[in-house]
DNA sequence: GTCTTGCGCTACTGCACGGTAGCGTAGCGA
DNA sequence: TCGCTACGCTACCGTGCAGTAGCGCAAGAC
């Protein structure tokens, strides 16, 4: 059993090194010190192997910062952008994308990383609406994608390096905007639907 | 000469379909109707076929939409939405973000195409703070961030379909916010740096 | 002592794939 | 008719890789 924790490191090391499809159980092996027949002795396929390397980079469900929601949601989308802009989640994150569209397995794995790490926020800026530093009926969802979306953008597809100072400017600018009767829950449900024709020229 | 747009259509449906990694020449030939031999008498590699099925995908240097400032951040908004809504962009972005980490080539390609890309919308903005429809000194980089980064943030990580109210809403925010006095060139240029400190505590 | 657990090692099969060699041929312009 | 271009086809080589078989060994439990 004391061979588990070398594998599994070795397969986490070699996919960011050279993506997840590039990694060989020959090469887990070698890395890992350890024999392929052990290897094979814990996970029936390399498939599971890599599945269950993936599962030990999901975070456990919690050390959520304390202070007030202001803070807290600061907290949050530095620990966000901090996370996404270095490895291994820089490099991993698009790879797992891309297969969660094709694999369910990977999917499921997907659709835990984003509950998880997701909650934390959403549940800060629905505090923030219940004390009233953000107005009723807001849209939680919209407010959260408002926060992260930026920075994801700055950093996966700008491919910028961490700035504390464009994460505090993105939280600010949503935060305090007095525009936000407009974030609220107010627009139809009607998804994909051409109808919405609601907030036009407003042209000065 | 006839054949190479049939090897180069092959190509790139096997992508979309099977992910970049998972195509291979033979698959490419057959589904092509074309002799493997004549796939390599058109492009000496593998990964040269690739990337050339790649560049297929840029867009020409564009069909700008017309018509006001505002009216032509939404459009450029909603092409963008639809675009990283739907196959092939929804499958290969991702796969070509992880392989432009990794790939000089593939990281050229992917600088291109951000570049073809995020220019009208970037020139948009600009002539909008030009008109005196968005404020002096407004940082174009960081709005065009806020617009587009919610868009991808619903759609690539959230998997959600194409909304066209989401878009409409989250340009409008953008747009109409008054606290656009933030959204300006004005911070610090330390990237990376603990230092910038300057609009805490606005607590009301 | 002996039994069990966890592991190493060598050797092997089967297959998919990248890339090449060699030969044949349909079409087209001069 | 000649020759050239673009292509098809069959066959092949080498290699890397997933997964298996079989044997042996050390250490702790009892």
């Amino acid at each position: 059993m004391r061979s588990r924790a070398a594998v599994i490191g070795a397969t986490v090391d070699l996919m960011v090194e050279r993506g997840m499809h590039a990694v060989s159980v020959d090469a887990i092996a070698e890395r890992s010190g350890v024999a392929k027949t052990t290897v094979y002795r814990h996970w029936p396929t390399r498939e599971a192997l890599i599945l269950a390397a993936w599962y030990t980079l999901l975070p456990d469900e919690h050390d959520v910062p304390t202070g007030d929601v202001q803070a807290r949601i600061l907290t949050l989308a530095l620990a966000f952008a901090r996370r996404i802009g270095a490895p291994p989640m820089s490099v991993l994150l698009p790879e797992l994308l891309a297969f969660a569209g094709r694999d369910d397995d990977m999917r499921a794995l997907y659709d835990e990383l984003i509950r998880v790490r997701g909650k934390p926020l959403t549940e800060a800026v629905a505090i923030a609406v219940a004390e009233g530093v953000l107005p009723k009926r807001t849209d939680v969802e919209l407010v959260a994608s408002l926060i992260l979306g930026p920075i994801l953008f700055q950093q996966l597809i700008g491919r910028k390096p961490f700035d504390e100072g464009f994460v505090r400017q993105v939280v600010t600018i949503v935060m305090e905007s007095t525009l936000q009767e407009i974030i609220q829950q107010s627009r139809p449900k009607a998804r994909n639907a051409p109808t919405s024709r609601r907030q036009e020229q407003r042209n000065r």
